[in-house]
DNA sequence: TAAGATAAGAGGGACAT
DNA sequence: ATGTCAGTCTTATCTTA
């Protein structure tokens, strides 16, 4: 039924792929699936039996990041465990209940091939921009909507994931920025930008406006800033709200502005140069942002 | 050299046609 | 569906202190 390989795991490096006979599928079997968070998985729902040649699994926790959400897409229809012996009650009774949501997740047409490429793609940007997990599954559970929606057609589906990840991370107010991601992602920003706007208008998604002074922290240690400036900044823009000059204005630039300010104000004196590069915003907005922040009796 | 100013261009939302 | 408009941000270049 399982047949050993000599390839190595992408994930753990560790060559225990392990391709199914009756499905074809590829998977680790000492990581997962195809891609596996939990490397070190020992815990009791790995079922492997002492024959090497048999090592077939009733599946890792479930998780909205795999295309089956983590079950496996082979579940044997006969109630016997791996060693042939018949299956208790109670496990009889989840194992029916996990044939069902295979039936319905795997359905093992186009849409689910797509969905397992998006997936592995999505593990792969998640850690290249050290998300956590729940934004990953975020990310996947909009991706998702987006692949009902029929929203996938006629565009890449990486320039998808990646705008399905930073709508997650959007709306857990992890400041992200498209340039980061689209750089990331290999993707250009215009095409990324599109998708985001586009998963937002289809999906009806609203998302929070970015707080211009989370992004402070961010900008922050960056440029290495001290725990003085950040709090001067961080007053400064408290009251650029009160004065309603920050609505429409880019959260970076107002938080890299108020940041420079604030290093003036400290003796930090940093340059615009350095805040820019820090923030990913340019001089000139740096400057423009500083003439509205200037009005204020800083 | 850093900071300020200016101009041209891109991209997208709102609105009208 | 397409075009126009106001506003934002970016890039490039020049000037100023």
């Amino acid at each position: 039924m399982a047949q050993q390989l000599k390839e190595r795991c992408p994930r753990c490096g560790k060559s225990n792929l392990v391709t199914d006979t009756e499905t074809g599928e590829l998977f680790c079997a000492k990581c997962g699936f195809v891609i596996d968070e939990k490397i070190s998985d020992s815990g009791p729902e790995r079922m492997f039996t002492d024959s090497t040649t048999n090592k077939s699994r009733t599946g890792d926790r479930t998780s909205l990041t795999r295309h089956d959400q983590g079950l496996s897409t082979i579940i044997n229809p006969i109630n016997k465990d791996s060693s042939g012996n018949p299956l208790s009650a109670s496990m009889k009774t989840s194992l029916k209940r996990l044939r069902v949501w295979d039936s319905r997740s795997c359905t093992k047409d186009s849409t689910d091939r797509n969905l397992q490429q998006a997936l592995n793609e999505l593990l792969k940007m998640k850690e290249k921009l050290s998300l956590s997990d729940s934004i990953g599954e975020k990310a996947s559970y909009i991706y998702r909507k987006a692949l009902e929606k029929k929203l996938v057609r006629g565009r890449s589906i990486s320039s998808l994931i990646a705008a399905s990840l930073y709508a997650a991370c959007r709306e857990s107010g992890t400041p992200r920025t498209l340039n980061e991601i689209s750089s990331l992602g290999n993707i250009r920003r215009k095409e990324l930008s599109t998708c985001y706007r586009l998963l937002l208008r289809e999906l009806e998604l609203t998302m929070p406006v970015v707080d211009s002074v989370s992004c402070i922290a961010r900008i922050a240690s960056n440029a290495k800033l001290s725990e003085k400036t950040k709090r001067c900044a961080v007053k400064i823009l408290k009251q650029a709200q009160q004065e309603k000059i920050l609505a429409g204005k880019d959260p970076m630039g107002m938080a890299a502005s108020a940041l420079y300010l604030a290093s003036i104000k400290t003796g930090q004196d940093m340059t615009q140069k350095d805040i820019a590069q820090a923030s990913g915003v340019t001089e000139v907005t740096i400057r423009n942002r500083c003439k509205n922040l200037k009005k204020l009796d800083i």
